[in-house]
DNA sequence: TAGCTATCGCAAAGCCTTTTGCTTTTGCGT
DNA sequence: ACGCAAAAGCAAAAGGCTTTGCGATAGCTA
């Protein structure tokens, strides 16, 4: 299997998650990536990851059925919701913090494209890739709120103001996003 | 030809505008609407277009190559760049309308998957969908700042806090998103 | 009105994607 | 170890997308 350069992590949900079939998925992820950070989301097919991963386009379309399926699939889950939120001690710091986070992630010219993939097959379905993104902005105003520490902010100005922007512009005009973005969308909750 | 229930708008740029070719932009222009509408722009083909379009596929892959060309060329221009922009007298109400425009052109199915498949092909290439509109943001607080009444506002805050928003909600959560969503943002811009 | 030429329609060919039935591999429980 | 069953590989066939050459059509200009 060609371009397996991460570790293979433990697939997530399947009735047989050992060895072979992480594999196969570990190798197809790396290859998606790879493929639309090269070609970007629309010009890739399932035939072009299967030979990349070095697998067999027919165990491709019986995992995912297709192409937007599979992207979906990877995107969503590429920014581990599990890893630890900041927490600094002030909301504001950990909204910093996060944002600059988010930024980076999406610095990356293959999370951008896997964004502008999801953009695509997002709207109509619950699902979609930025679900995680949303949960983790309630969470942390959450707890600064039970803590009376909240600043009047709420879960939705944080969307609107730090997510939105950042989102909008990595789509839309990547080269205007760097950290010190993220910082002054932040600062922005805070003054004005 | 199917599906003609609009005027043929003028083509917008032929080195022939006249009759027949015109005929045939329009009714694929519709014909996209129509499929993208009721499938996503994903899940749409050429020759799907050309079908319902009546048109000879070949006629579509000679004028604009593949379908991500084609969906971007046809959501780039689908808000009239030369329609008049709110002339209230006073920026704040000039932003509110505005807003509420943009809300009430991609509250429309059609065009809110236009706009994700827009920004699916959007990023490495220089012109996308919404340049319009940050066009028309920067003409209205420059408008108004040469008045003397830019109110503080850049033209940069204005697509952070007003677009920005917008977009990211029409992409991903479209249902979150009404008219009084806008006016909502657009007092955002003056208070807090 | 006559001629020029851009553009369209048509048809055939090539290529690639996708499906399907079968065999082989291999993880996992006994 | 053994056997079951889930998942992968393989190969062939079907179907659809895309290209290409040629003839027909219809704006445009003199």
């Amino acid at each position: 299997m060609r371009g397996m350069t991460t570790t293979p992590p433990p697939a997530r949900k399947a009735s047989r998650p050992g060895g072979r079939s992480a594999l196969v998925v570990a190798s197809v992820k790396n290859a998606v990536e790879e493929l639309i950070a090269e070609r970007g989301s629309e010009k890739i097919t399932i035939p072009m990851v299967a030979e990349r991963a070095g697998v067999n386009p027919t165990s491709v379309y019986r995992r995912w059925g297709d192409l937007q399926t599979m992207i979906n699939d990877i995107a969503t889950y590429h920014l581990d919701p599990s890893r630890p939120l900041p927490a600094t001690g002030t909301l504001r710091e950990d909204l910093t913090q996060w944002a600059r986070e988010i930024v980076r992630h999406y610095s990356t010219p293959v999370n951008a494209a896997l964004l502008r993939g999801g953009a695509a097959s997002a709207g109509e379905r619950e699902s979609d890739c930025l679900r995680n993104r949303r949960t983790e902005a309630a969470m942390m105003v959450e707890r600064a709120g039970a803590a009376g520490q909240a600043d009047g902010l709420t879960a939705d100005l944080v969307i609107d103001r730090l997510i939105a922007p950042i989102i909008y512009r990595i789509i839309f005009s990547p080269w205007t996003v760097d950290e010190d973005y993220a910082v002054r969308l932040a600062d922005g909750l805070y003054a004005r």
